[in-house]
DNA sequence: CCAAAAGTGTTGGCTCTACACCCATGA
DNA sequence: TCATGGGTGTAGAGCCAACACTTTTGG
């Protein structure tokens, strides 16, 4: 087969682009960046930039993390890989997509100069995105959605210690669905993955008891 | 943050490799190659190749599978991308791991040039891998064994039409326990994805009815 | 007639869901 | 004292797992 000349400048290049996701306490949430390049357009795009040679994936997309003034520590799990040719009208360029979730929205610097601005959005309510960065972020989304349902990633999501209310509204934001308060604590508690922390929550009503999540390692466990 | 002159040959390169996957009736099956570049090693190896300039992902895949020998116009899932540098010794090449399903053994031509041989493995016995394909045929096992319990995807390992008993043994060498018929029948049954065809298997012993998936696209139902 | 695979129901235990009221606090 | 979110138990229904014998065929 084949029989083209392998010129390395007709090899596809390899990028990452990070899906950022967060949940603000009412909705899910999406860091988004305007690349310089592109700002004429105005569109907004997920953190990402083409891969080094000698850089491993996972480290490439920490270091957009970083660049685009996010923390780089965070859970990071690889989400897909967009190889369409005309994904992006210049050249071919594959691109690793990865999903990052941030606790808070504690975005630490401001992004380097090969982005304009950045900004978090509610994913109801996403700006127009470059390339296929509509779609990663869909996909990003759904991803989180399904392993809530049978992993403890909601650690990733919420503070070190939280509310059973924080944990219900995020599951049932993730749902789309009200839970039910008695059932979900009693699931909850059954499969034994939360721990008591001795602090109340205070705040304008009555206290709440906080838990965190005994393992901070990944685990798959049935939780819907 | 870079600086380096961003000369082309300073990047990773893109691959694609199938980790191919078949149900024997007893075990399950992966195809492997000699590539001839690595035959001296001895190491079998996935299909797989470079991407081409302007080609889908998909596609890079499906010719590859076309210059292994196999039919190409199978299931075909993305399953993960290898970009570790020195996942390759030669240079870094960024790999696109996909998985593809063959209902029976239907190798229909021989290999082409690039390889010396090709051959069916029990996945239980494997011979030694080239680059990381070891961890590449594991996780599609992987994948697959999962998604036998909430997908459809049995219909890619089975022929047309199959016997019960015969779906009840791939999914029993699945989960690696007896499952009890009874129970396996009645909750297939129930799910509403088989459809029966006026067909009956004839053997040594008592004729079997046969089935088909009703639906030939993938589809999500809770299974197990 | 024998060996081997195909086919078929019932029951008890357990899990899941539905459901409503009181409590603690700050303003 | 009021508004707001936090915390708690039970009962009925549905689901799931365990379990063994008969049938059909070819040799």
């Amino acid at each position: 087969m084949a029989g083209l000349p392998s010129d390395p400048n007709l090899r596809p290049k390899i990028a990452v682009d990070a899906v950022v996701l967060s949940f603000s306490g009412r909705e899910f949430q999406t860091y988004l960046v305007q690349p310089r390049d592109i700002s004429a357009t105005g569109k907004w795009a997920c953190p990402g930039g083409l891969v080094k040679v000698s850089e491993t994936l996972d480290d490439a997309a920490r270091r957009e993390l970083s660049a685009a003034g996010l923390a780089a520590d965070t859970y990071l799990e690889q989400l897909f890989t967009f190889g369409n040719p005309s994904r992006d009208p210049g050249a071919h360029v594959v691109s690793v997509a990865y999903l990052t979730l941030l606790a808070s929205q504690r975005q630490s610097s401001t992004p380097a100069e090969k982005y304009t601005r950045g900004s978090w959005f509610g994913v109801a309510a996403l700006p127009e995105l470059a390339y296929d960065h509509s779609m990663m972020v869909r996909l990003g989304l759904a991803r989180v959605q399904a392993k809530l349902g049978y992993t403890n990633i909601a650690r990733n999501l919420l503070p070190h210690s939280f509310s059973f209310s924080d944990l219900e509204s995020l599951y049932s934001c993730s749902l789309g669905r009200p839970l039910d308060r008695r059932n979900f604590r009693r699931r909850i508690m059954a499969m034994g993955i939360l721990r008591r922390v001795p602090a109340l929550r205070r705040g304008n009503h009555r206290p709440a008891q906080l838990y965190r999540f005994l393992k901070r390692t990944p685990q798959t466990v049935q939780i819907l």
